[in-house]
DNA sequence: CTGAACCTATAGATAAAAGCTATCATTCGC
DNA sequence: GCGAATGATAGCTTTTATCTATAGGTTCAG
């Protein structure tokens, strides 16, 4: 049995004759008398009734239909899946994120460029992006420079200032900035130690001879948010995840070189394939 | 998209790897990378993650997997019915007959010698026995030599006496045969015209010169045998048709060629397709 | 760190088969 | 019956699937 065999056997039985799927199927007659005799013969099997000038289908030849339909049904369903797949049209992209925010300028250009790809995105600490992007479960990570690894290629680089977050009644509430040597016995309210926002802020402090009082070390951005609305402390924050609080204000930080640079990357090895030259296209533009 | 590059693509996703699809496929490894290649390229989509020694499937080569896994299910599956229909190891054989009895020994020597084989019988009048098998509605048929046509080829021939049926209370019960003179006005019941027993039948009165008294014309062999049990009347019928009716006595008729030849037949095109030659064998031996 | 073992990629040659053109044979509407 | 339409057959051509030989990498043991 021969694809050929079957494809031929196919167009015959749905145009109910030689001629006929010949015409449907740009080959010459031949062709198909000749690889349907071939079906016939090799297991000895009638496939059709040949009656003069017309065609009919064997019991058998209906039974075999049967299959083939879904048979070619499938094969099309392949060749439109990896047409699609190709242009992009649809699809997956998966990324990992050390953060919900930083993504989101990818995931808005790729909604609006390429509307026809589906985005899953998860978000973890950094070791978790590393894994995610390093076993193929994300074709994109986000993650900050520190937790950088060589088999990684960049894409792009977004600096973010990190700014001061305090309660709304606090009394530096209202001022645009801070100097960082004002914090020096505030009460603080950090993330834990792999968090890079808390790693860049406390070499800060170092660098400036400042030190601070933690009073609280939280697992997660919002539970700092809780914390500093709660008035239990001050908090550090990239701008972008500042959010809308309206028990939150904030203020820039002067005196340090307080800014977190956050990395969007992908696996080195992939950078080339047909997905990533389009995709990097995007994620280039975003960082300029 | 090509039927040896999906097959390539299938045997590397099952096997986990080039080399090992090749050994499992019987093809040298390069056959499938170039293949493999040849996809990926044509449709810009990435399949496998080449990592060192290890292929692993990429989203997109999993999804195609999922297609290939059904799509080759099904080609095993054609595959499978062609064999085992080729052989005969399973199917359908139709038949129609003019009367369940003909049909019996064929039916029984197919289910002995090929149990794969469903039989199916359908029984009708001569005419419907020819349309059957003149519109590939039936591979066999069975009926009298009068119904014959030249587009059958006989297969085989059974001759059957005509015998003749009386209520077992008749002065003639227990006698083993019955002159056909002495038919002379008896009331006779008989079958509808195109029966081929009575065609038969009224040849061989008219031959000996004898006239019947015809009370009765019923258009079925079952309801023929009641009236006779219920005294309307002498019936006559093919010996194997007799059954075993305590109700019935039956004789031969004597003093005439009073035979009814039944016919296995097909379709003169059909003799010598797979089907038929395996079967005819069964049919020849059974008139042997 | 180094080499053996193993795997995939590439190139050029070969053989299988799928397809075409031309032609014949048969059927069925007119 | 005649002609248009259809399927079958034969011989030739082109495509393509596959092979052998070889190169380029990666992994893992010692």
């Amino acid at each position: 049995m021969n694809h050929a065999q079957l494809k031929a056997f196919h167009a015959v039985a749905r145009e109910g004759g030689f001629t006929a799927a010949a015409r449907a199927q740009g080959v010459s007659q031949p062709t198909l008398t000749v690889q349907v005799r071939a079906l016939e013969d090799s297991y000895k099997v009638e496939l059709f009734h040949r009656r003069g000038r017309r065609v009919v289908l064997t019991r058998a030849g209906e039974e075999l239909f049967s299959i083939t339909r879904r048979l070619f049904q499938l094969e099309r369903e392949a060749e439109e899946f990896l047409r699609a797949e190709g242009k992009l049209l649809r699809g997956q992209v998966r990324i990992a994120a050390d953060g919900p925010f930083h993504a989101l300028p990818l995931i808005r250009a790729i909604r609006r460029e390429l509307p026809g790809l589906e985005v899953v995105v998860s978000v973890g600490n950094s070791a978790a992006v590393v894994r995610a992007v390093l076993n193929y479960e994300a074709e994109f990570g986000f993650l900050s420079e520190y937790a950088m690894d060589n088999r990684f290629a960049v894409l792009a680089a977004a600096h973010h200032r990190i700014v001061l977050m305090m309660p709304s009644g606090h009394p530096w509430a209202g001022r645009s900035s801070v100097d960082i040597n004002e914090l020096g016995g505030q009460p603080m309210i950090l993330r834990e130690k792999g968090s890079s926002t808390r790693r860049n802020f406390e070499s800060a402090l170092k660098e400036a001879g400042v030190t601070a009082n933690i009073v609280l070390e939280i697992g997660s951005r919002e539970a700092v948010r809780e914390a500093v609305a709660g008035g239990l402390g001050l908090g550090v924050v990239q701008e972008p995840e500042l959010g809308e609080d309206a028990r939150i204000a904030a203020a820039a930080i002067e005196g340090a070189a307080l800014q977190a640079t956050e990395l969007t990357v992908c696996l080195e090895e992939r950078r080339h394939s047909p997905l990533m030259r389009r995709l990097t296209q995007l994620a280039g533009t975003l960082s300029g």
